[in-house]
DNA sequence: CTGTTAGCGCTTTCAG
DNA sequence: CTGAAAGCGCTAACAG
């Protein structure tokens, strides 16, 4: 049973406002007093309860984290920001994974929301819009990270998707690229739109058709799953490049051409979108669209900071660039090149 | 301002007693009254205050997870394996890391003593015994992962990491090689020193001398530095096989093999441990000594949940297997081989 | 400068 | 079966 500011109180001779007050160290209270009180609160090995400041502040310095998945390097990122940037400001995290399942995920908020966390951060939701119906009881703010969504308590902070694939496609055309294939996410219906668009942006501004047979989303139950099958759905469009929805997805592709006796980057170009750690574990190294992942992080904490001060907050979007590493390099010479029969 | 139990009572004409009853569903009360009242905190869109519930029953359904770094994909599926138990137990988890620094640790878990955490889950503290003279005060269940230390409120789940190395020093002595090194962890003394110790008696068992000069345990920032640094080390002393720490370990040997022009496994075999996900999309993929890592998570669940329940609680150790894969193979024919003049 | 009183939201005796 | 009262540990008026 852990000492109390009472028991303090009854050891010090006083009462136990005054030892609130010592130990807060604000309010009226003579220097000595103070300082004796606190001297015996450490000798009875005193550490105040949270949960009893919480209940009468109203405010619980604490912060929800809902993620899909922990076992995603991107989301892991992203929380290590989080987390610190939640440490410097006194915030504790709790961290739930919904594993895609959205009932499972609205469970979760439901459970900060009863333990009164002050802001809930999300990251790859899938429901996004259904958050709407509960915010009415549960207001409080909300900040997805790269999805967003309508609502009053709804923020968010995100990577560029547009610009960063057009990123990865310029590079590629600029080393002469001209069949250039996209991999997206079924999975991830929004963000994944949203970097085909820049795809295709980048190739309307080469004044370069989009042939329909270089764009698939593969269903599947991992990234890298979707890597392989993509790059087998690919090949009979005879892709020169591919801009992958993700890295995952890049070393499913470069997992699969090595099944296949494809060489990277000699048959093929490959590109990642989120720069984690494994590009440069993987062989060749992994060209990939780099995204500032700690910083949202931190500035999801910010947005959250930010609103509980009563501050306005808008929307923050992240500028992406690129990282070139092996596995992009000028395409084979015309003609000479065929997936299907590997030189 | 969320709605309360006496909000309720108001509603409903009732005082909150009979509320705080019928939403538990226990306690003499009438069903139709419960049900009645049930109705209108739903209508009103009622959420429990874990808060307070905590105030009153002394226990918050929290767990305090303290990991070195998030970043490190060992910790990723011991903390899967947490929540994922603590989920079903309907506990939440709070999630810190101490960045390998000691004082932050202490922080941390003061941090969670005030929240007053029903439990404490620490994987690969350096401190260790420091925790000793905190939990005269902090009166909680800790039970470290991969950590041995003593004290009455100390309980570890742990891998058996000489058995461990011993499958995978047999594995190597199986295939042919007789210049086994070791590249151990400086950052983690206790269990480098265990699989050190694995390493060793399975050499001894095969009545094999014990070459000092092939066991190096690097300083570095990361694992991946120290497998490097390691690999650079053993050159001189020509090992036909590495047994590292662990996989990102090995990942570091086998990327600057890479540099040094040796082809592995012909000329280098290499063994990983901890059989992350990392290993399967690495060339060529590491041959890894496996610790159940979800499972040891949910284990150190168990632990705690037992000990909350007043029953008892010993140590548990997981034995490991040996997962192979293509980084290992017989070595090269004897004289053939020499690292620093590569075929 | 210090103590008394009240109350945060909820559960739990103890009466009625 | 229901209500009144007390208390979990702490802070915040408001008096003295």
């Amino acid at each position: 049973v852990p000492v109390t500011i009472k028991d303090i109180a009854e050891a010090a001779n006083v009462s136990h406002t005054t030892v609130s007050r010592a130990l807060q160290g604000r309010g009226r209270i003579s220097a000595t007093t103070a300082k004796r009180i606190r001297q015996i609160a450490v000798e009875m090995g005193y550490t105040p309860s949270a949960i009893a400041q919480s209940l009468v502040s109203q405010r619980t310095r604490t912060l929800g984290v809902v993620v899909t998945t922990i076992a995603d390097p991107f989301v892991i990122s992203i929380f290590s920001g989080i987390e610190d940037a939640a440490h410097e400001t006194g915030y504790s995290v709790f961290l739930s994974s919904s594993h895609q399942d959205p009932e499972r995920e609205m469970a979760v908020v439901e459970t900060f929301h009863q333990r009164r966390v002050d802001a809930v951060i999300v990251t790859a939701s899938r429901v996004g819009s259904l958050y709407g119906a509960y915010l009415d009881r549960f207001q409080v703010p909300i900040v997805l990270i790269n999805n967003q969504a309508e609502g009053e308590y709804l923020y968010s902070v995100a990577s560029n998707d547009v610009q960063g694939t057009q990123l990865a496609v310029k590079h590629l055309l600029g080393l002469g690229h001209r069949r250039i294939a996209f991999v997206g996410s079924a999975e991830r219906p929004f963000s994944s739109e949203r970097r085909r668009q820049g795809y295709a942006q980048a190739l309307h501004q080469a004044s370069m058709p989009i042939d329909e047979e270089l764009v698939v989303a593969p269903e599947a139950p991992t990234d890298i799953e979707a890597g392989r099958l993509g790059l087998i759905e690919l090949i009979p469009a005879r892709p020169t490049a591919i801009v992958a929805y993700n890295d995952m997805t890049a070393v499913g592709a470069l997992l699969e051409a090595r099944r296949q006796g494809l060489a990277i980057p000699d048959q093929l170009s490959l590109v990642g979108f989120d720069d984690i750690e494994l590009t440069q574990y993987v062989f060749p190294p992994l060209t990939s669209v780099h995204q500032p992942k700690e910083a949202m992080g931190k500035a999801a904490v910010g947005q959250a900071m930010a609103l509980l001060a009563g501050q306005p907050a808008g929307d923050l979007l992240f500028p992406c660039h690129l990282v070139v590493r092996g596995s992009t390099a000028a395409p084979s010479p015309v003609g000479t090149y065929d997936p299907r029969q590997p030189a």
